[in-house]
DNA sequence: CTTTAATGTACACATTGTAGATATTCAAAG
DNA sequence: CTTTGAATATCTACAATGTGTACATTAAAG
């Protein structure tokens, strides 16, 4: 085979910030991630309930951080995307680029 | 205000097909479209529940083509692509291309 | 009249999307 | 020591989307 199932369109914008922000990519900076380059704005339920999802699918594994963390607050847990996840990400972004191609013109640039 | 509810992964490649179709967009051809194009395998229940949710969104709008079709079968339901739909379509790819920037050379071009 | 092909419609159910409430943990303030 | 506040995470519930299967409609071909 090739393309398990697809993964959803939050799921991509949730798999693309953990990538983005590399080490380090948490529940909350996740969100900021999101937010900031899509200019929606987003629940913290809905990143946490996503990245649990994706890990459950093996799109991404995750850590607990320090079990005796400097600052305040719960023990922040850290993710990463696995291989699978890229894959997924460029079907996703194959699939799109193959289904807008020569569409530019009509829809206008940019 | 700005976006209203993003449209779903699967509904882009609805919308995105009847654009590509432009006039004569109905149920089958849809469904070969995206089949062609994305290689994966569409049913047909998904397809025509997806277009009317679409319309029903007012992203896609339709008629019914002929009473009295020349060939055998029940009469197509021809569908548009809405203002509404291009504003959609535009405004995922914008979020995704916002969160992709940066990643090509992370995931390898192409 | 029966079969076959082309379509669409109805329904059911699984997966994703999303928000809100609640819990955990640690530090700093009293 | 107790309270309060901040940073995080987890839980829960429900709405929206994704997808397949079965059924209905229509007309041409046998």
């Amino acid at each position: 085979m090739g393309g398990q199932a697809p993964v959803g369109e939050f799921e991509q914008l949730v798999l693309l910030a953990v990538m983005q922000i590399g080490d380090g990519a948490y529940g909350v900076p996740v969100r900021r991630e999101i937010e900031r380059r899509t200019g929606r704005d987003v629940s913290r339920g809905a990143v946490y309930t996503t990245l649990d999802r994706l890990e459950g699918k093996g799109l991404l594994g995750s850590w607990l951080g320090e079990p005796t963390p400097e600052r305040s607050g719960k023990a922040k847990r850290f993710y990463r995307v696995e291989r699978a996840g890229i894959k997924a990400l460029k079907e996703s972004r194959t699939a799109l680029r193959s289904m807008w191609t020569g569409l530019e013109p009509v829809l206008g640039e940019l």
